[in-house]
DNA sequence: TGGCACTAGCCATGGCTAGC
DNA sequence: GCTAGCCATGGCTAGTGCCA
């Protein structure tokens, strides 16, 4: 089936998307579709079905969104109109409607009121901004009424300022990313989940982009251990670093791209060099965190 | 078992912040 | 819309873990 799978997504790339995908990626998705299938499906269901939804990753709220029966699974879907064949059309079973939703209390969450607090805290403000606001209150005339006029007049003279003039509105930015930091963990740790959620539908109703928690207000965790082929990224063997030393210089999505080919393209002894440090390294992750959550 | 997030590397780009 | 600085994000690769 996954056979099958490969083969239909390798011949729909090819023609609707076809100069996105090198040849080498479709042709071995079509020699070894199983092997591929899994990784690449994830990589071209975006695009396959990218205009039924305008979002590239399905939020998590969006799952929840889904419960008409807009799910675009390919492998589900082959094997229901298999299925179909063999047994009578049967029924469509109606789901029951949520509790909350059945509820006369229940407020979609486009039109879910977001009050002053529960909105994330403003960001952190750069040293500028404070240059700004003394501006304002200090030199801005009467006769300067039209912002961009006094905006730019603000921005000959910040450009004027000494390093050590500036000092005093990088110490406030600082100290405000200080503010904007405790703010925003007590924000994440107070705030409803649904509120969350109805910030980002709202945003997206309005063509924002979804609010996301920081990465310094989220908890820290332990990076999990690179897998073989991000240790190959990191520390390409000699003959390939010599290799792409050679092409001269270039971005790195080209110089990754590259790399994704020589990967597939390395001796199996290289390979395996990278796939023993990889699993001897997750080892060592899992015996420190434990195995509980682990498989394989 | 499907689907998604995460992991490294860098850089261009764009959004956010203040005020009117 | 206008300013400057800061920071997040997207783009690109393959393998792995985890959740539903």
């Amino acid at each position: 089936m996954l056979r099958l799978l490969g083969q239909h997504v390798a011949l729909r790339v090819n023609v609707t998307k076809g100069p996105l995908f090198t040849g080498a990626v479709v042709s071995q998705l079509v020699t070894r579709p199983s092997t591929y299938a899994r990784t690449f499906l994830s990589v071209t269901r975006p695009l396959l079905v990218e205009k039924d939804t305008a979002t590239k990753r399905k939020a998590p709220a969006a799952k929840s969104d889904t419960a008409t029966g807009d799910k675009k699974t390919p492998a589900k879907s082959a094997s229901k109109t298999t299925a179909a064949t063999k047994e009578p059309a049967k029924k469509p079973v109606k789901k029951p409607v949520k509790a909350a939703v059945k509820s006369k209390a229940y407020v979609p969450l486009t039109r879910m009121k977001i009050s002053r607090e529960d909105r994330p805290p403003t960001g952190r403000r750069s040293p500028f901004v404070f240059f700004i606001q003394e501006f304002l209150k200090t030199r801005v005339s009467k006769s300067l009424k039209d912002s961009a006029e006094y905006m730019s007049q603000a921005g000959q003279e910040w450009r004027a300022l000494s390093e050590s003039e500036k000092q005093k509105y990088q110490d406030a930015s600082a100290e405000d990313t200080k503010r904007y930091l405790r703010d925003m963990i007590e924000y994440v740790e107070r705030v409803d989940p649904q509120v969350l959620k109805a910030i980002n539908v709202q945003r997206k109703a309005k063509g924002q982009q979804r609010w996301k928690v920081p990465p310094e207000a989220k908890p820290k965790r332990e990076k999990r251990p690179l897998s073989s082929f991000m240790r190959f990224l990191r520390d390409p063997p000699p003959e390939v670093v010599a290799k792409l030393e050679g092409l001269g210089d270039m971005t790195w999505l080209k110089r990754n791209s590259i790399l994704g080919e020589e990967w597939r393209q390395l001796s199996a002894e290289t390979k395996a060099s990278y796939t023993e440090a990889a699993k001897k390294e997750r080892e060592e992750w899992r015996a420190q965190h434990g195995s509980a959550t682990t498989s394989a």
